[in-house]
DNA sequence: GTTTGCTGCAACCCGATAGTTGCAGATCTA
DNA sequence: TAGATCTGCAACTATCGGGTTGCAGCAAAC
């Protein structure tokens, strides 16, 4: 169902990829309108989108004889919240090492 | 204060680096203790901690000849709220945007 | 004061990946 | 049918990053 965490995070560590999901944003886009905006080449920006449908983070769409590719948003919220609760997690268990640790 | 985004999901984007995360998490531990625990080298380990200090994911402590690394989970827990803000905000206006489309 | 053990720096190797150009195939339009 | 576009595949380059070995420096222990 939800992609493995972290080739979603290395998906995420990428400027690039940021620019072409915030372009996406604005509407759905085909690589080689995404190539105008941007300024790399559309065989680039497809090998990005491929890599964020890889990991669930986009969606492509046939339109025609284009493919235009939408934001999976939810995805980006899930991950969140998988990232917050091991934040959180590690918070409680720190707090009780530092417990332990002072004695008590 | 906080680290710009990006860096952060590169940093959390390489499984090593949750290992180490993880081994952290049973308390505060130097490159060379990691080494024990984890099949690369002190080096290795030491370039990890590098990269997670750099987006302030982890903390040195010195502890007379040695240097302990804590996890700070709070950054994890801010970076998994910004992430959420941007998913949530990514739904709200694709949303929108499906409104126009269907002529509403 | 010598030995032990931990850190830090530098050079090096190699695989992955971001980027490019070029071309062939498919599809819409005039 | 011909021409214009958009996609997909392949080859190639160059840089980055994960990993290694080796060595020098320094703090603790004996």
């Amino acid at each position: 169902m939800t992609a493995t965490l972290v080739p979603v995070f290395a998906a995420l560590g990428d400027e690039t990829r940021w620019s072409i999901l915030a372009a996406l944003g604005e509407g759905d886009a085909s690589a080689s309108a995404l190539a105008g905006r941007l300024p790399v080449t559309r065989q680039a920006i497809a090998k990005h989108l491929a890599v964020l449908q890889e990991v669930g983070l986009v969606e492509p769409v046939r339109v025609g004889r284009e493919v235009r590719y939408r934001v999976i948003g939810s995805q980006l919220s899930a991950t969140a919240h998988r990232l917050d609760a091991i934040g959180a997690e590690w918070d409680r268990r720190l707090a009780a090492i530092k417990q332990i640790a002072e004695g008590l």
